[in-house]
DNA sequence: CGCGGCCTTGAGTTCGTTCAACGATAGTGG
DNA sequence: CCACTATCGTTGAACGAACTCAAGGCCGCG
């Protein structure tokens, strides 16, 4: 199953990025056995509550995490793209307390928390670089925080471009400046805090400015520095992405 | 020293409601060193682009983690009570992209990188402790983004107030439903993302409402169990708490 | 006493929401 | 092949929650 070793492939690449690992170490993250699952799009893959006994990495497609008010609307704390573990935390917190969706067909990898935890043990390398996955985690919730909480809806909306772009771009899926958006702008307005509506206008917006150009599901952007400036973006929060690239 | 090596034993204790910890690994912990600084109100402890070889744990007053936005308004991320660790995740990525401040008079302990890498090392037990600390800290992350983006003025300061409540109890810092919130109205805002004067008005319906009342700066919780349904407050994602009340 | 930080309150404004309708596209079954 | 339905995107008009601006009060401190 060629897809699926890619994607293992991928996360030991993504681990690689800010953590020097020795060959036994990479052997060992290879040698991991999973479990393949699809889901469709809008699909719940885990729930409040849950106590789970395996890590979920996306293979392809993309993952939400989530929580639903009171008064049904969902708000989405964080994205996961293919590579990314949707819930490596959950190998040390493993009742989560939040919901993870599919967002579109996604292919996900059941990882046995177990043998996570035995590669950790074995090798404290690998147990610094799931703690710092985990850390990176953490930088851009913290983003998402101050962005939601401080800048207006077009900063919003710019900055997930922003970020998804370079996220994309190191998964090896298109370029910053051009990829394949699979978000429903419905998803957009729950990633950003706005409703889908305004979401429609901001979108309206930015391609009236001539920042961004939008065809079936395929971004462009056209000016990544203004994009990057109305969006106060600053890629540093993102760091694994090999912080040699001195851009912004 | 009493209360810098109270301060150690607090966080031990912390790490020890999630993570069961061998004497030897105990003592590990308190066998670390550190050196004592105070920081007045408003002063800046770290700057976004630092990189620190040591990290900062609370041992009075409070911590918080936020940026500067262009406009000059200020956003806070996450709060920092006596017992946390400010910049844990500082261990795996010591190049910073937020700054930290004390909100008020504050005591931080410096404690090497390079040894609690050490004991991590040591210690795979240990490793995965401080791997379960980041991620809780990301799972509070995460509840702020959605409480932020997804629930109005009133919610989010009534959640704030529930957190920090249960969270102050915790540190043995007062009760729950008692504690002194040594936050001002301005530090309220920049951590629910509204204005001061806003959450002066919020304040005032809270209070009038029979649900909270406010002297010098100690905060009565008349009712939590309104109040935390005005939050839609759950604790599950305060983890490490000892998941074993199930109060809520 | 005067100054600065913080809290409080009012009045007008705005950004984003709500409600509602319509268009485009794709899948489905008769 | 064509209604039929569902999802998603688009647009207008009215509304409202939170913001801005402004003024004043309280209190501790030099």
């Amino acid at each position: 199953v060629p897809a699926s070793h890619y994607a293992i492939s991928q996360f030991l690449a993504r681990l690689q990025m800010s953590t020097a690992l020795s060959l036994q170490e990479q052997q060992a993250v290879l040698s991991l056995s999973w479990t393949e699952v699809e889901h469709q799009a809008h699909s719940q893959i885990a729930h409040p509550g849950d106590t789970v006994d395996r890590a979920s990495l996306v293979a392809w497609g993309m993952v939400a995490r989530f929580n639903i008010m009171r008064s049904g609307e969902r708000g989405i704390a964080a994205l996961y793209l293919p590579g990314d573990m949707a819930d490596l935390h959950s190998v040390v917190v493993p009742t989560i307390s939040w919901g993870l969706t599919a967002l579109r067909k996604t292919t996900i990898l059941h990882i046995p928390h177990r043998q996570l935890q035995d590669i950790a043990s074995t090798y404290p390398n690998l147990a610094l670089a799931f703690w710092r996955d985990t850390a990176i985690d953490a930088s851009i919730l913290a983003r998402w925080v101050v962005n939601i909480g401080r800048k207006d809806a077009l900063a919003r909306v710019a900055h997930l471009l922003c970020e998804l772009g370079l996220r994309f771009e190191r998964a090896g899926h298109g370029r910053r400046c051009n990829y394949a958006i699979s978000l429903t702008q419905a998803q957009v307005a729950d990633a950003t805090g706005l409703t889908a509506v305004h979401v429609n206008r901001i979108f309206k917006a930015l391609k009236d400015e001539g920042l961004v150009s939008l065809q079936d599901k395929n971004l462009a952007i056209h000016d990544w520095d203004k994009l990057a400036h109305t969006a106060e973006f600053s890629r540093g929060y993102l760091l694994a992405l090999g912080g040699n690239d001195p851009n912004s």
